[in-house]
Parts: structure tokens; sequence; C-alpha cells
DNA sequence: TAAGTGTACTATGATTCATAATACAGTTGT
DNA sequence: ACAACTGTATTATGAATCATAGTACACTTA
């Protein structure tokens, strides 16, 4: 299910959350669809426990699952909550990206394309605001 | 010059990288100006000259600065290499973040007007493409 | 030569990452 | 009630990274 790279100086449990949100934003997880377990996830992967549930906490604070005890981890529904920190947080990394990106040479219609591909690719359920 | 914060978990040597790449991308610094002696930044903000250093190395691999020994440390001036590694890397990070941010709603347009604001702040000098 | 520059190396303490080993609390099916 | 599964919490240990300190060397400029 997930492919990690235990010789990457990013931490393995921040790659789990990197696979986990993608896995949940492209649907391959779908809303209240239940994560696989910690200790099940651990033991697939050969990693501790311990790291997989710093992976989960992390992801549950991000609002991408919700877990219960003695249930277990699930993918969460209530996404387009608009969490202004989120948002916020999210605008200002990505004015930081397309600053650099613009400055060594990608051009505006290059970005515009991306998006709107990415855009395309992604269900298309909703075209709001 | 700069501000850093002492109590983020973000390494003090990286956020003096960001906030140089900032600098020069806002062509705040301008190409093949001399930046801050590693010694006299230390001394400035009080932090350890190996810490500066360390940026400055940073600085220099990601095509920023370069360093002649015994002179000083100069904006490059030769951006627009079109660095294919560089373009890769943040071509990649620029689809995860865009990913994240229509996932949790913000829109298309919203993006594109953001990309064309930073766009045409930015100099305007070259319109390529 | 003196004072400035970049660069390199070793060492130390604090912090983070990943691990190990337990323990507790809640749910489910028998 | 019991066994087996879930999430969650705690303490401890070793490895790696971050920031610091101190020292040294090479080069440039006045």
């Amino acid at each position: 299910m997930f492919e990690l790279d235990m010789r990457s100086r990013k931490p393995i449990y921040e790659q789990l959350v990197d696979k986990m949100k993608e896995l949940i934003m492209n649907e391959v997880l779908k809303p209240d669809e239940q994560v696989p377990s910690v200790r099940t996830l651990a033991t697939e992967l050969t990693i501790n426990p311990n790291t997989i549930q710093k992976a989960y906490r992390e992801l549950e604070t991000q609002g991408f699952i919700y877990s219960i005890k003695g249930k277990g981890s699930f993918v969460n529904p209530n996404h387009k909550i608009r969490d202004s920190e989120k948002i916020k947080t999210i605008k200002q990394e990505l004015e930081k990206l397309i600053l650099e990106a613009l400055f060594i040479g990608i051009s505006v219609n290059e970005l515009i394309q991306t998006i709107q591909e990415l855009d395309s690719a992604k269900g298309g359920g909703d075209e709001n605001d």
C-alpha cells in the first residue's frame, strides 16, 4: 500500500502523512472508509507502531482522518470546511513556491495549465465559488 | 535585514535560506551584489558563523549565490538556466500543494489570480513562452 | 603585513526521529 | 465473560540533526 524511503532525510511519519493525504485526496480512500489499523500497518511496513500513531495523530490534526478508540481510524468526509487557518498556511506556501517557479523561468501559462489539469483530473465534482 | 524565529521548529539556517531567496527573487538584492559576509551577518544576528556558512552553502548549491574565497559571496545573475532537475522538483512540490489547495476548497480561479498577481508584481521584465 | 573574506574540521549539548516494551481503554464477536 | 481486535499513553534508548564554540587554513585587498 505504501512505499517508504528509509534512507530519505524526510522522517518516515511525514512520508506516511503525505502518502495518506494523496490517497485520500485522490479518493483512493473513500470518505468514512477505514484505514489500516496502527498495528496492522506497522507489521506490513515493518516499522514501529508508535511511528504509525504519530502519522495518524498528525493526519487527524490536519483533518484528513478521525479515530475512534476501539474501532479504528477512518477517512474524514468533512472537507470543504474552509478551515481559515489551514487555507492561510497553504496559500502562503503556495505563493512562495509560485514565486520561485516564476523566478527560475516557468511560465504563467505553464502554471495555469498545471492547475487546470489537476482540477479536471480530480473528479470535477463541484465548481463552486 | 533578517528576522529569525529562534523558537520555530524550522532550523535557523533554513529560515536564512528562505529569507535570502525571497530577497533575491524580489530583486531587493540585485545580481552580482555582495551579500553580507559570514562573520558580519553572524554578528548582526547573534548566531554562529557556522550556521550562516551552512545557509550560504545551501544557497550556492541552489544557484542563488556564488562565493569567491577572500572576496565574498554575491547574488548569482545566471537564473533562467532552466536547471531541469530543479524545475522537476519545484513542479512536483507545486503539484502536491495545488492538489491540496483544490481539495480543501480553494477555487481554480483563486489560484490563477494568485499566479497572475505574483507575476505582475515581479518586474514583468520578460514575458516569454 | 594586517584585516577582511570563504572554507574546513573537531567537539559538545539540545532536540528530534525511530525504536522497544508496556500499559490502559474501548469495541466486537463468540 | 472472554478473547481479540482497535486507539492511546508513557518511559527509555540509540542515532541523527541542529546550533554552538574554537581553531585553522587559503585567498584578496589596502
